[in-house]
DNA sequence: GCCGTTTTCGGCCCGACTGTTTTCAGTCG
């Protein structure tokens, strides 16, 4: 089993046992293991065969025997008799708003409700509202939660998820009384995904901003309100695509918005180390403020309740108690990648293969954005489906770059090719040809169904080839819509760092491949990462910035992404790269 | 189920809101 597997199946151990009425913290105690089994560096397998599995925060005697058996034997004994235990629909039913473990399991001990459908017959007959603890609302709501669900509570992809936050925020801000407003939660991190918008906002009087608030035109479901806090489901047309989404307001005064500000972007994990801290301190830190009873510590932003618990500013990309609490202690943050650090872009496609836009088109919208240089790289010839490139076609891409090259002034036209790597993991262009581009992204594109080894020795001996110079979309994944391919990614990185090739983060918002998790790791390794669009028209190039997110929340810093490098030094590097592999 | 420089037992972050209660449990973040 890989790390994600056994994380998956460690969650779902924690989830059965809280259908079952469970103590809530040993349930907890499988939810945190799954996470930082996810979140492990190196080879999982190899940690359990060192005996490096004890050594983990969080991972006792029984939870190490759940994952050793796990991870050598592919399944548990204790996982099958908890899954034979508890039917399917209760695990569905607590995809429910307001239903939870304790509800779930009292509609199955009284009434017998073990799927969803016996739960909308019991509540149409009026059976739900006479339960104890249960009454007419409730019952309301549970009818209310069917009929969305697949529409609410979903996640949504951060640059459907983002534009919708903005929307809200950018109407809260003009309303009278606001002091101060933003957004929290993970779009204030840049997850690759939201389940939620959190927006938070200061003021001296919250009433008549929490019924603007719920007004808005983007409201379709008031789910609640309070004096402090109100909770709605938003929805908005984006590019032909319906988003719909859960989004709470909190309201604070202006004295409590930073640590409010803090407290609601989370993660939850950060929370829990900078609590503790406080605690440490003899203080309690809240949404609210920090300190004690005697004394409470001023705060006029973020910085400031970092610095009075002894740490440096940790930007909220990286509060994922990652290893950041440690960092700001030793005052080791690094200074993070910016939008603005971006020169240029490799790794984009134009009418030559499955673009939208002509060289020049591309080129120009490159240098409109303000970057220095357009690096093309069209499909390949074996990738028919998106119009790959012969290789005659290639030389005349070559001499129309030469061409466009000659009247465009500010921008400058890289020569690349995203190369598909084939089923035996040789290029999909011979080596003279390939000797005529300045780099060379290799990419998979086909036979994603290959056994996990297969794939990792395609992509390893891509990456050994001398003509390479970075990897495309090291998974394949579209995020919340299909796994990647199988691959062992650590043994990928090892790889490309032996032979001193790059690696992009692929920045498409369906994509975010390199994830940040990996990209941390990469980092470690010494391996350059490449930020690129894929951009396959002129509207898409401008999506760097979600790879900018990625690579902050991996924590890369300038010097970490090769396309942040000036014209001169990027074309001094490739050359320098291409001077190499002639002499091998 | 995990953890420990007051603890090997008794904690485990903590507050808002809802709906059901008649003082609070459950859910959520």
């Amino acid at each position: 089993m890989t790390k994600d597997e056994v994380a998956a199946a460690l969650d779902e151990m924690g989830t059965l046992l809280a259908l079952k009425g469970e103590n809530a913290f040993r349930c907890n105690a499988y939810h945190n293991a799954a996470r930082t089994v996810q979140q492990l560096d190196g080879d999982l397998k190899q940690i359990v065969a060192d005996g490096k599995l004890s050594e983990v925060r969080g991972i006792g005697d029984t939870l190490q025997e759940k994952i050793t058996t796990l991870v050598k034997t592919g399944q548990h004994k204790f996982l099958n008799e908890l899954r034979a235990s508890i039917p399917e629909g209760l695990v569905q039913m607590l995809r429910l708003p307001g239903m939870g473990p304790k509800k779930v399991k009292a509609l199955h001990d009284t009434l017998g409700i073990d799927t969803i459908d016996k739960l909308k017959a019991a509540c149409e007959s009026g059976a739900v509202a006479s339960q104890k603890g249960f009454g007419a609302k409730t019952q309301q709501k549970i009818l209310e939660g069917i009929a969305f669900l697949g529409t609410v509570g979903n996640r949504v992809r951060i640059d459907l998820a983002l534009p919708l936050g903005r929307a809200l925020l950018e109407q809260i801000k003009a309303m009278p009384g606001v002091i101060r407003a933003e957004l929290c939660g993970s779009l204030r991190r840049r997850r690759e995904t939201a389940k939620d918008i959190d927006i938070l906002v200061s003021s001296a009087n919250a009433q008549p901003i929490m019924d603007a608030f719920v007004a808005l035109p983007e409201v379709v479901q008031l789910v609640g309100q309070g004096p402090t806090k109100s909770s709605i489901v938003a929805t908005m047309h984006l590019d032909g695509t319906k988003v719909t989404l859960n989004a709470d307001l909190r309201v604070v005064t202006d004295e409590q918005f930073p640590f409010a500000l803090h407290y609601f972007t989370g993660s939850k994990e950060h929370n829990i180390r900078l609590r503790q801290r406080a605690i440490d301190h003899g203080w309690l830190l809240n949404e609210y403020g920090l300190g004690s009873e005697t004394h409470r510590v001023p705060a006029k932003d973020e910085a400031d309740i970092f610095k009075a618990l002894g740490l440096e500013y940790i930007p909220p990309e990286l509060r994922e108690d990652t290893g950041e609490v440690e960092a700001a202690e030793a005052k080791k943050i690094p200074a993070l990648v910016a939008e603005s650090d971006i020169r240029g872009v490799f790794h984009n496609h134009t009418t030559y293969s499955d673009g939208t836009a002509s060289l020049e088109e591309m080129a120009l919208a490159t240098k409109a954005l303000g970057l220095e240089y357009f690096g093309v790289a069209d499909h390949s010839q074996s990738l028919t489906i998106a119009r790959g490139l012969p290789p005659n076609v290639v030389r005349k891409q070559w001499a129309e770059i030469d061409r466009v090259h000659a009247k465009l002034q500010g921008v400058t036209i890289i020569k690349g090719t995203e190369v598909d790597i084939l089923e035996d993991g040789s290029l999909d262009y011979d080596d003279e040809l390939l000797a005529g581009f300045d780099y060379v992204v290799a990419s998979v594109h086909s036979l994603f169904g290959m056994p996990e080894e297969e794939m990792t020795a395609r992509v390893c001996k891509a990456l050994a080839h001398p003509a390479v110079t970075m990897l495309g979309h090291s998974t394949g994944r579209l995020l919340l819509k299909r796994d990647g391919y199988k691959i062992n990614l650590d043994a990928v990185l090892k790889c490309a760092a032996e032979h001193g090739k790059m690696i992009e983060i692929n920045a498409q918002p369906s994509r975010l491949d390199l994830d940040w998790v990996h990209v941390k790791r990469a980092k470690a390794m010494g391996i350059p990462i490449v930020i690129n669009p894929d951009a396959h028209s002129p509207g898409e190039l401008d999506l760097f910035r979600y790879g900018v997110d990625v690579a902050r929340r991996g924590w890369l810093t300038k010097d970490d992404v090769f396309n942040t490098r000036s014209l001169k030094d990027v074309m001094k590097e490739l050359h320098r790269r291409k001077g190499q592999r002639a002499k091998a």
